[in-house]
DNA sequence: AATAAAAAAATGAATGGTCATTCATAATGG
DNA sequence: CCATTATGAATGACCATTCATTTTTTTATT
């Protein structure tokens, strides 16, 4: 017998596959024209399947599109937080966190394709939906900056809300642009790894010869 | 007679009126739930108006988006131009620059939610397009930069490519927060006047104390 | 000026195509 | 054999676009 209380092992493994199926479609035509036979094809699966009460049940799609968000955005908030907990000195903590993001990026092309261009548009779509991992994710940048302003290596007259979007902001319209580019163009000379020294030396340092 | 090389006033009057409600109705619930009907009664024309010859022609929901991108766009290209070259010290071009985004965005909160959320889809709807407009506008601010790196105020060792995205990205993720939070979170006071000076100190000067 | 005919512009109901979703039927497995 | 799960064709809602009809404007004529 099934234990209540876990998906079997056959419907955690669909579930995945309809999920990473998703995520390779939204990514090439965007959620919207992203239809759910072409979800359900690629994943090699039923598009009525997708529906059961096992799966995504009701509005499927856009359970599709917010499990996505959740799921994926709560693993990278995991490997951020334990990464960034391995160094004490909090601008180690803001230099690991953009790295694990370009990380992130480079190894997942596709979901970065979704999380860049469909997230933004969620909360207009799906009344009342708050990106809660997504907020999560950006308090961990919040807190290393909030430490560092503690211990005094940043300036006591810095706002760190502010200075916390801005730098999010800054890494993902960076990530934005790579991903757009499909890595052609010459602001990216071969991948990203360069891009988190370059931040932490900008924001933290100043540009100023 | 109606001269042959320009659009009559009424014409032009109404082209107006139909940019400025579809910028209304696109902003309340995104491109793709828009109706044509809602932009039309909207503007108070017939829908079928707006695919007349003399207005937005075949694929007029797309084109009306197009130039809503591109001769909104043009215009704050022409302001952001004008006030920049009203000065001469480059890291005060940038200033004026950020200055002249936010306050745009105040005065027209719901074409800052369109360009925001929108634009950023276009690339992968419309096959082919390239936002034109927005590169010379990210242009204007690159020049600044390298002005600065030439005169050495900006170190050699910058990437100005990298700081000229990053600082369009913090600039954006702020004016999106505003954007979404209905001006009511704590980052933001009560207006944007001041991000310009934290924007600029962040980035040229550093957090560091 | 007044009227009529012709041209141009505007109208919005009807059309047609596109999916998300459903559910009758089939396959699976215990 | 029955219960569970999977299937994918059929349904129905939605909406961009069209175009036959109506309204307005222009031109021509007296």
């Amino acid at each position: 017998m099934a234990p209540k209380d876990s998906k079997s092992e056959k419907v955690r493994e669909k579930r995945q596959r309809i999920m990473a199926a998703a995520i390779k479609v939204i990514a090439q035509h965007g959620y919207h024209a992203a239809t759910m036979s072409k979800i359900a094809q690629e994943a090699d699966v039923a598009v009525g399947m997708i529906y059961g009460e096992k799966y995504f049940g009701k509005n499927a799609k856009e359970a599709v599109l917010l499990s996505i968000f959740e799921e994926k955005m709560q693993a990278l908030v995991e490997r951020s937080s334990t990464d960034m907990s391995a160094v004490a000195d909090p601008i180690e903590k803001v230099r690991i966190f953009l790295k694990v993001h370009f990380d992130h990026l480079q190894e997942n092309p596709e979901l970065a394709q979704v999380f860049q261009i469909d997230l933004r548009q969620s909360q207009r779509f799906f009344r009342g939906y708050t990106p809660t991992e997504l907020f999560t994710y950006i308090g961990l940048l919040g807190s290393a900056l909030k430490e560092a302003k503690q211990s005094g290596v940043i300036s006591a007259d810095v706002n760190v809300s502010v200075l916390q979007w801005a730098i999010f902001g800054a890494v993902d319209e960076l990530a934005l642009n790579w991903v757009m580019t499909k890595h052609t163009d010459n602001v990216f000379p071969d991948n990203l790894n360069t891009l988190p020294d370059q931040l932490v030396r900008m924001f933290i340092n100043g540009v100023r010869a």
